[in-house]
DNA sequence: TGTACATCAGTGAACGCGCGTTCACTGATGTAC
DNA sequence: TGTACATCAGTGAACGCGCGTTCACTGATGTAC
């Protein structure tokens, strides 16, 4: 099948985008290759380079991809709450739960990226994507505290994302033993401890 | 040069495994080849699998090692202090400072190795070794809580681990930016908040 | 609106390369006497 | 202690395979008239 219309166009390569955003924070950056992400968007390896310049680019627009998602969940999660704290609530249950843990695909890209992006060599397009959407979400999450004080703000939530982020990956790490639902847990507590006990973390 | 002394033999062995804990914690478990290990041990590649019997067998030693070294680290700087705060708080400068963060290398096999580990299959021994090897740091950190309470003091640990490999792993993807230290700072501030305000988090 | 043709999205073979693993070979080590 | 020889640690070529990338080709799409 050759040539195919402008708007096929369009749809294959979002489809690219798409699978590479999944298949990236699955199996690593280094862990899939052009073919893999072709396949999965329903394409052969060879019109790839039709689509991008390399392997590379195409990784920091599916890295920027998937914090578009990531930013946008959190904002709907806190949309549909009350207050800030309900708001944090619910964004660190969607976040410490069995669902998420199961799908890095589809979740985070902080956790499921972040020692990728470390061992990229210095100067690679996809560390820099990675920072605007650390940034980002960053954002988001300072906006939820009630310190009062910005700069105490900032660190709160900065801490916060850190353990998050260390529960949710050494969850993954262990997931199948008791220690990765109590990693969970652990983490939930240390983050919402004062502010609401009624859920538990391992949905 | 062929057959080289029993005690050769035992030191290249050791080598092997001392460069492959190091190269796997640094490059990831698929991102250094037998070839690269070997030549780090000032081998070639051919006498690999008089070693050990596949790459994955040398990864389950290697991460093993790594966490041998870890908890040795701990216990070393423990063993410095008089009392469990001020051992937490040599613990958590320790972890959270600069040369830790720029040598993933010689640094935490938790932080460096998750999410590899994570991504491995189910039932590769690889696996197995972290699992058992984040135990025993999980039982050191355990021991310096002081809440009286042994359920909340697993908890508090497991809280303060999330939080300290969350904030390593996210210092080091934003390394060379004020994002880092900040990161680490916030996170040293998190854990050791009410304990001790002398040191500062990025040494 | 219909026709003729240039464009170009996708295909699949091919490129050089490095991977994990195997194996015939080498010659110093270790052992039997 | 000395000698003869079997053992085996390490070498480097080779295995089949999959990688990222290139390219000649195809034929439906899009356009010029």
């Amino acid at each position: 099948m050759p040539r195919v219309s402008r708007v096929v166009t369009e749809k294959n390569r979002a489809a690219i985008e798409r699978e590479s955003a999944r298949l990236f924070r699955e199996q690593g950056l280094q862990g899939v290759s052009v073919a893999e992400l072709m396949a999965a968007a329903g394409l052969t390896h060879g019109g790839f380079y039709g689509h991008f310049e390399s392997k590379d680019a195409l990784a920091t627009v599916a890295c920027t991809k998937a914090f578009d998602e990531a930013v946008e969940r959190w904002k709907e999660r806190i949309s549909g709450t009350r207050d800030p704290k309900s708001a944090l609530t619910a964004l660190v249950d969607g976040y410490l739960s069995s669902r998420n843990r199961g799908l890095a695909g589809s979740g985070c890209p902080v956790a499921a990226l972040a020692t990728d992006v470390a061992r990229e060599p210095e100067g690679k397009p996809v560390k820099g994507a990675y920072l605007a959407g650390l940034r980002r979400l960053i954002g988001v999450l300072v906006a939820l505290q009630s310190t009062q004080d910005p700069t105490q703000d900032r660190s709160v939530a900065l801490a916060q994302l850190s353990t998050m982020v260390g529960a949710l990956v050494l969850a993954r790490a262990t997931k199948g033993h008791a220690l990765s639902n109590e990693i969970m847990a652990a983490a939930r507590e240390n983050i919402l401890g004062g502010i609401d006990r009624k859920q538990s973390a391992a949905q």
